[in-house]
DNA sequence: AGATATTATTTGATATATCAAACATTATTA
DNA sequence: TAATAATGTTTGATATATCAAATAATATCT
């Protein structure tokens, strides 16, 4: 790489970039993922590890994930189509909907759990602990500066 | 942020991280777009841009877009029915279609030119230069590490 | 040349993203 | 308390992602 780089055509802005990397991480994690589960989606596997830990609603696991809460309602019925989770209403907030792992879904992340390990490790094989620093906080201030605008 | 920190939990991998601030960027680029022009999404403004300055047929567009062929096709053809774009059988060998900017997709584009350098000057703007070229160093590492079990 | 392989694109099926509107439930206010 | 506002979730419509299979055109091989 060339020290003085050029970030004014459209190939070479961040957005651009990190696309790329975002496509080759998730091809890379569905590829692992579906030589141990088939037929579940990357989307799928992180959203159930994240129940895991978290005993929250539907709309607070949305927002762990990024996802809109519309999508989540479509992806949590997917999840449950494939007995991964239960969901009921809460008893004191009848508009709210509780996620549970079944103990089917508990199988698969016992399963899931050293890929998911292992795709972090090749992405980031050959990166240092700087640059993985670096990185999440580049990553942050670029974050924080598009969400200016918003709420 | 501390010195050590803890990439152990599934809501501090890269993936993670990534998609948190792909989706800010894009939440931000739609915003400005919109702004604009109206009914057009940050995906087809990339490919109009970049259609502009390559003159390429369909699949090598969708290469430099990180675009499936198949999505391909169907942005293309959304992007013809709105009259940003023409497609033509190539002459020399029939299976190859190349695209073209119409009229109107030009007019568009010079609309869109402001907005997408506004974007990544709100997206960068406290980042430094050595930042930036860390990030674009990073990303790419991380890019090459999952392309490897890959063609 | 004729059979076969490869290439470029399309189509089908399903998953996810996003916005807007609908809906039911709960909270607030006049 | 009745009307209104806010909250949590769902549904509809459309765009995009991804895989597999289909299709048409071209290239290669015997």
């Amino acid at each position: 790489m060339s020290n003085k780089m050029n970030f004014n055509t459209p190939t070479s802005t961040v957005l651009y970039s990190i696309e790329e990397t975002i496509k080759a991480y998730r091809k890379l994690s569905q590829h692992n993922i579906s030589n141990v589960v088939p037929n579940i989606t990357v989307d799928q596997a992180l959203i159930l590890i994240i129940i895991e830990r978290e005993d929250k609603t539907q709309s607070e696991i949305a927002d762990l994930v990024f996802k809109d809460y519309a999508s989540m309602t479509r992806i949590v019925q997917l999840m449950i189509n494939k007995n991964y989770l239960l969901k009921n209403i809460d008893d004191t907030d009848k508009r709210r909907t509780n996620i549970k792992i079944t103990k089917y879904g508990k199988e698969i992340i016992e399963k899931l759990d050293p890929i998911i390990k292992k795709n972090r490790e090749m992405a980031l094989k050959t990166l240092s602990d700087k640059e993985l620093e670096q990185l999440f906080k580049i990553l942050n201030k670029i974050t924080q500066n598009c969400k200016i605008i918003q709420q």
